[in-house]
DNA sequence: GAAAGCAATATTGTCTGACAATAGACGGCA
DNA sequence: TGCCGTCTATTGTCAGACAATATTGCTTTC
């Protein structure tokens, strides 16, 4: 029954989520830790069935039934299967059952009380911010429309970021940006090059100075997650784009508010077209 | 035995949290529910001694835990001792300790691993924006420093979601604007007019079409909650607030972006005075 | 003496089964 | 009809056990 359990939750897991495969090393230097065993995914296709192996029963119960709920097959409001049937449905303890609960109330998509059960709390309670709602809410709607709403989203708060970093960006800080910048252009890979794309933007918003700019970092992610199936472009834009991120690592190096907050916007103006062209 | 564990935990909970004292009417109609006991708190004040009286205990527990994480009593990297160790700490099984760890990791503030124990995540990865991390982070530097973060924070976004609000607002979000609007204009105490004033600024996040907006709303709600020591205004200067809002209702429903933005940025900087001029 | 492999060990992960507390639902009583 | 108590379903909490895992240190071998 012990190996049952995972069976019965691979069977419904189809789209299949991994806790966003980022490094985590637990503690300061913890070595090299020998990933010997298979060469880490090609990265960001992760339709490719439904294998999470590393993954806790309790964690993917909560990807599973949070998946659910972003998606609609539990409105707002629902009450939930109680925890006994879960545990049933999927073959687990209800101890697991009521951890993955926990994570999705800590995660404000449900709420429960004694004798009740457990109820979708409406969608305006949702941390849509949080990394693993996004990636769910990611999946529901078409590519397109997310993208959209992500883009439009980076519009308001990355030209402004910006500025603030280049007001008050510490050299630590500064040299964060132009190594990403700089490892950007030297990239083999366009996943390599994605990477410090992403680690470019995120130390920018560390920059910034303004710790609740930080969380949004999520969004960048996601978006460049997403925008990976786009970016079979062309050398020349490749380099067009480069030169649009230098000018942003310029503009904050010198400390120009206004122009960096500009060159943001040229670049995310260039992405749009990016995702329009498409 | 099972009447210490309510008080070892209530000994460590100085600061005391409750889980954010907002209306969470399960389903559709779950009617009036018999308040009749104490009278809901004066509101906001929530130092007075440590009573939490309607939640559970693994809640507690993670309010407790994690209100010592972000107050840096562990910092980022640092173990934290094993769930037996809580367990015997707060006089409670480790189920209750499991679920409320669970509930740390769902907001990213911990991760953990077998045989190694539970870690404390790097900074940039707390989900600052989540709600009950919010209130935690609220309390650890002084007020000053906090709200001239969610302020800063809001001059980011508040003007760009009001114009997106004036383009696409739908006619029953304008009423729910307009509703919210005119009842700040009529609220009785200071205490209702608050709440009105913060159903505004959600309603407003909400009408703007991106639904990436609207958990920003917790920033607002936490604003105005450490705003409110500070409202004790003379009247001209709420008339003159209530005039600023009618502005941005007025340019909402006109669908006047520019003339929308410009409203609110008045209105926020007008609030920076507030906030200065103590 | 150094390196590689193996065993001991500590910690989280998971399961099981039980009881408590709660509040809605239902029926009985005035 | 309307109030009141009981019944019951569901989450909340506890206790104890075993599994999985990766670090640590020991042992063996070259």
């Amino acid at each position: 029954m012990r190996p049952s359990a995972r069976a019965a939750l691979d069977r419904f897991r189809k789209p299949a989520f991994l806790k966003s495969m980022r490094d985590a090393k637990p503690n300061k230097e913890r070595a090299p830790k020998k990933p010997a065993s298979a060469e880490r995914q090609p990265g960001v296709r992760r339709s490719d069935a439904a294998r999470i192996p590393g993954a806790s029963v309790h964690t993917s119960l909560a990807s599973e039934i949070g998946l659910r709920i972003v998606r609609g097959d539990y409105p707002p409001g629902t009450i939930l299967p109680n925890e006994a049937k879960w545990s049933e449905t999927f073959s687990v303890s209800r101890s697991a059952v009521r951890e993955a609960i926990k994570m999705l109330m800590a995660k404000s998509l449900l709420a429960s009380r004694p004798k009740i059960g457990s109820w979708v709390e409406p969608r305006e309670r949702w941390n849509l911010l949080d990394r693993d709602v996004l990636a769910w809410y990611a999946t529901s709607p078409d590519r397109e429309v997310f993208l959209k709403t992500v883009q439009e989203f980076r519009h308001i708060i990355e030209p402004e970021a910006t500025a603030f970093a280049a007001m008050r960006r510490t050299d630590e800080q500064m040299a964060e940006i132009s190594q990403a910048c700089r490892e950007m252009g030297e990239a083999a890979s366009l996943q390599e090059r994605t990477r410090a794309d992403t680690r470019f933007h995120l130390a920018i918003l560390r920059a910034s100075g303004n710790d609740l700019l930080v969380p949004l970092g999520v969004l960048i992610e996601s978006a460049f997650d997403h925008l990976f199936t786009f970016t079979t472009r062309a050398v020349d834009d490749l380099n067009h784009v480069q030169k649009l991120h230098e000018a942003i690592e310029k503009n904050i190096r010198l400390q120009r508010p206004d122009a960096a907050r500009a060159a943001v916007r040229k670049l995310l103006a260039n992405t749009d077209n990016v995702i329009k062209s498409r």
